[in-house]
Parts: structure tokens; C-alpha cells; sequence
DNA sequence: GTCTATATCACGATAGAC
DNA sequence: GTCTATCGTGATATAGAC
């Protein structure tokens, strides 16, 4: 790998930048490379000196973001803690990096739910791309599990809760101008973020907990 | 008005089921007007005898599946009860609505998020989506503040809540591959329809229910 | 109402000068 | 590494015969 340099950014990583806003507002076959080529001050042929293809750019752009959010996530589930206080603390982490870039919720909630046939093969960046998703996928599932054996939640469907969970965090962020009319405010708002969180907490908390169905199973 | 005609779908209408579908999978920009025809028996052309235009025929779509959608919501809250079965009711009619119409959640998820500029000025079929879009979320609004005046609900925040279901229903029923993968199973399949319904009765159940133990405010 | 042209334009991608 | 010019294709949309 060539070292990064923080100073001014290469036009590589202007150019990914500029992708990810784009590829997030409009989906894969909603940009053009002229605009956004453009967009990061190049002409449109100079993208193919840094990136193979649309499809090659596409995938490192949702191979970055998927990066960025796995390392958190991983971090908040190393953490030491009973499996709610870990819970909580990884749905904080997600919240904050869906916050930190705004792009980040509807590019992947575009990516995951997309289902655009790539003319090439299977890019290298797509499977990385799978692989860190399959690890944040995995690592929720796993503390999920433990909090059930535990006995401090229900005896809850793991994916379902899953399912749940990415709906609550993905969907809100990325939930654009519908969602600000229905928060009547913006989403990323530090005050709308935490009182995101708070809800959130208070959600699982009690909707997660062991309740009058495993009485006794409790344990502080 | 012309008057519908049950017997033999029209071209009208089989255009509008056709479309449904190739907009749920691919997104407006992704599908083309030539496979478009091409999937419901007609040449390219005659499209736009039906149609003004692939926008007027993108929001004619939207517009027939929030329509669909709306009528079972305002039916189940108009049923007799106590907030929080009014509430079931609702999330079971709008689960119910998603998963018969595999399509719908998918369609629904991009209309609302996607932000495609549509060259066009305001268009009829537009204004009466999001009025119908309106008026669902004035329904299960409304629901919420009841239930909390009520003393039946902790004082969630009512945005929140609405972002919430949202999320756990409209992102679960078009999370396609992703969740199929994330559930180990179909997602419409009776029993997945079935547990996901009482997994978000239990969540809700439990989760907004007023009373419980108060998590405690964590700073962050 | 459906068809066969056709117009016009933007797309992704390539070639090659500098 | 960036540019201009261009290729080939497919897009939306229109015109007009039947």
C-alpha cells in the first residue's frame, strides 16, 4: 500500500469522496461519472487512470464505509460488560458513525437492499465488502445469543432482533428528507442524535429485557 | 374517470403491475422503458400512450402502493381498542400489507429515501403520494399521543417511535438478500411473516409500555 | 392502441496527445 | 496524470403509418 498522505488529498481520495455523497443521494445508476467527475474537479476520462470501472469505484466506496463502521462496531463489542451495557454501547457506536458521515446510512441501506446485476465478474472490492459486513453481522448475532444463555434478555429470534436493529439505525439515518419532516428537524443535529440514542436505549431495555414470561432469570 | 375493468387486466394496468416490480428491484434510473414494455407484451411506444412520461408512471406506481397501504392502516386504526392494541393492530395490518405484495416495501423504501430529480415540475400523481404518505403518519401519530396522554405508553418520543416502525417494517420486507441471509430463511414465507409479527408485538409489548424501571440516563 | 422508424442525448469506456 | 476527441450503445421521447 502507498503510505497516506494527510495533506492534500490525492485526486483518488477526492474522487472516492465525491462518490460516496453521490452514490448515496442518487444509487449506482442514478450518478454519471461525468458529474462527478466534475464534482471532484477532473475530467470524466481521468477516473479511469485511478479505477478500473463505475462498478470497481463503487465497491471501494462500500468497501470504505463498511471499513469505517466494522472497526467501531468491533471495538464496542470488545468492550467488558453484561450483554445489555455491550448492546447499548453498540448501537451507540453504529448511531455515531451513521451520524459522523452523513452519507454512510443511505449508502449502505442502497447497497444492501440493491440489486443491481454488475456486469463484471466478481470484483475484489465486492467480496471484501461482503466479508466485513458478514463480520459486523456476525459479532451482533453472537452477543445477542450470549444475552439469551445469560438470561438477561428474552428468549427473543436473534435475527428478527437483528433485523430490528438495522432498521432502527440504517433506515433512521438514511431516512433523508422524509425523515426530517416526520422528526420535524434535522437527523444529525447533535441534540437529534442523542435523544436518538437515548430512544433507542430505552426501547431495547425494556423491550430486550427477561420479563414476567422468564421470572427469576434475572441477574444484575 | 374511466371506470376499472376486472375481467382481462388492461394494457393500463398491466403496465403499472409490471413496472412495480422492475421499480422495486432496480430503482427508477435502473429500469428502462424497453424491458419495461417488454415485460408486459407491448412495444416501447406504446408506453407513452398510457403514460405522459416514466415519471408520471414511477409516481402512478408509488401512488397505487401507498393507496393500498393506507386503506388497511386506517381500517386497523379504526377498530375499537386500547392504544397499544390499536397499535398491534396497526403493525400487524402494515406487516400484512408488505408482505402480501412482495414488492411494496422495496418500492416504498426507495420512494422515500431515493431523491431522483425529476425534470418535470410538480406532477399530479406526486402530490397524491405524499398526501397519502401524510395521512398514514398522521394516523399512527396520533395513535402514539394518545397512548401516552392515556399513561398507556412511557413518554417516548413520538418521532422517534414512527422512525422506528418504520424501519423494523417497511427496511425488514425489503432488505431481500441481505435478509434473507441475515434470517437463514425466506422473509415472506408464512411463519417468518408470523414471527416477525410477534417479535414486534413483544418488543412494543414491552418496550413502550409505561411503569417499567427507568434505564437510567447515561451520558454520551 | 399498437406498431416501425427516428431524433436527440447521455452513458461508460477507450485512444492517444501532452 | 490529465486532457480532448471519439466510439458504440442504450436511454427517453416523438412522428406517423395502420
Amino acid at each position: 500500500m502507498v503510505r497516506p498522505q494527510a495533506a492534500s488529498p490525492s485526486s483518488r481520495e477526492k474522487i472516492l469522496e465525491v462518490a460516496e455523497a453521490h452514490f448515496a443521494r442518487r444509487g449506482f445508476s442514478g450518478v454519471g461519472l461525468r458529474e462527478l467527475a466534475q464534482a471532484a474537479g477532473l475530467g470524466k476520462s481521468s477516473l479511469f487512470h485511478h479505477f478500473a470501472g463505475k462498478s470497481q469505484l463503487y465497491f471501494e466506496v462500500l468497501e470504505r464505509v463498511l471499513a469505517r463502521i466494522q472497526v467501531r462496531l468491533a471495538a464496542a463489542l470488545a468492550r467488558p460488560g453484561a450483554p445489555l451495557a455491550r448492546l447499548e454501547g453498540w448501537v451507540d457506536a453504529l448511531v455515531d458513525a451513521l451520524a459522523e458521515h452523513p452519507a454512510s446510512a443511505r449508502l449502505l441501506l442502497r447497497g444492501l437492499v440493491e440489486d443491481e446485476d454488475f456486469p463484471d465478474e466478481p470484483l475484489h472490492e465486492a467480496q471484501r465488502a461482503e466479508q466485513l459486513l458478514g463480520e459486523i453481522l456476525q459479532g451482533i448475532h453472537a452477543l445477542l445469543r450470549e444475552g439469551i444463555e445469560r438470561g438477561d434478555f428474552r428468549r427473543l429470534s436473534v435475527p428478527d432482533t437483528v433485523q430490528t436493529l438495522i432498521g432502527a439505525t440504517v433506515y433512521h439515518f438514511a431516512s433523508g428528507e422524509l425523515g426530517e419532516s416526520i422528526m420535524g428537524g434535522p437527523l444529525l443535529s447533535s441534540e437529534a442524535v442523542r435523544r436518538r440514542k437515548q430512544e433507542l436505549r430505552q426501547l431495547l431495555h425494556q423491550g430486550l429485557a427477561a420479563g414476567a414470561a422468564d421470572p427469576g432469570l434475572r441477574r444484575g
